[in-house]
DNA sequence: CGCGATTTAATCGTGCGCGATATTTATGCT
DNA sequence: AGCATAAATATCGCGCACGATTAAATCGCG
């Protein structure tokens, strides 16, 4: 009877990483048209917010290590969507900044929210509480693993 | 104006995405005692389920590929937790057996969900309206998606 | 019975994600 | 100025995840 806690079905652990998956496979035919992947996607969302954004902050933004973003940056630079310079004040830090051809991108993925929206089979209130509650959880979930390594990402404030 | 859609923060597929992770992070401490990964310990919770399956079947447990999980089941071969046998009645399929060195994970395991329970700062009825709804999108977007090349998991009947 | 179609795993190549470590540049202290 | 310290990226190795392909066994239809 204890056996419940450890039953697949009953881990919302398994539930986000399925669901997040299948999110990944819903995007992947979207996102191939536009020469993404979908973290991929997600770097070029930080950008369009706002260009020549830092790794550390795009880390930061995505909960993502340098060790993940470095190669997936090249791969952008490589693809012709960034460029990537080192910054002129200090020059430890590499300054990501989109091409003529990035900033086109946004156009032709406007189109997607809506479509995966229609997808997620909710409607916008439902999928906006939804996405509040998990965000609500994963902070809970970096508050409670404590610090980590933390050279980038999690809280910071105060 | 339109640019609220595609802002990082009103994504839900980024919301499970980067939850999905801090998941996976607040396990790993826990699981390394165990010497699991943490998508190797959501293949031992199919196999406490239920011993012996094959790799489809567990596979469509878990919504992953064979090229996921025959390199996976070979490391936890390797660590002694199954053992991998070609069926005798169909000598195509492999089933999947726990050791006793796998079995007696389980009791090291099960003081995990409680834990993380706690991390995620819900209550279980919190939690497990969360999970009901989450599984509910993915069984949503795996509809939307369509068959996908579906080897393995979806919903098959009929 | 025999042969094509299907099913089941395995293999290969690519990309993501992390932790540990290295490298380069900036900062701070005396 | 000089030197330890810290910060920002980059590199390396490992494991996960997928799609495409392959290989072997089974099934099914004539």
């Amino acid at each position: 009877m204890t056996d419940a806690l450890l039953q697949l079905d009953n881990q919302l652990c398994f539930a986000l990483h399925s669901a997040s998956h299948a999110f990944a496979r819903a995007y992947k035919p979207r996102l191939q048209k536009l020469g993404l992947t979908y973290p991929q996607y997600l770097v070029m969302l930080v950008l369009w917010e706002g260009d020549g954004q830092t790794v550390n902050r795009i880390g930061e933004r995505l909960f993502l290590e340098s060790s993940t973003l470095t190669p997936l940056l090249k791969r952008l630079e490589a693809a012709g969507h960034v460029t990537r310079r080192r910054g002129v004040e200090d020059e430890r830090e590499v300054r990501i900044h989109l091409t003529e051809r990035g900033r086109a991108l946004k156009a032709a993925a406007a189109e997607i929210p809506a479509q995966m929206l229609a997808a997620s089979a909710l409607d916008a209130g439902e999928l906006g509480r939804l996405r509040e509650e998990i965000a609500a959880l994963r902070a809970a979930l970096d508050a409670a693993g404590g610090s980590r390594s933390r050279p980038m990402g999690s809280l910071n404030q105060v």
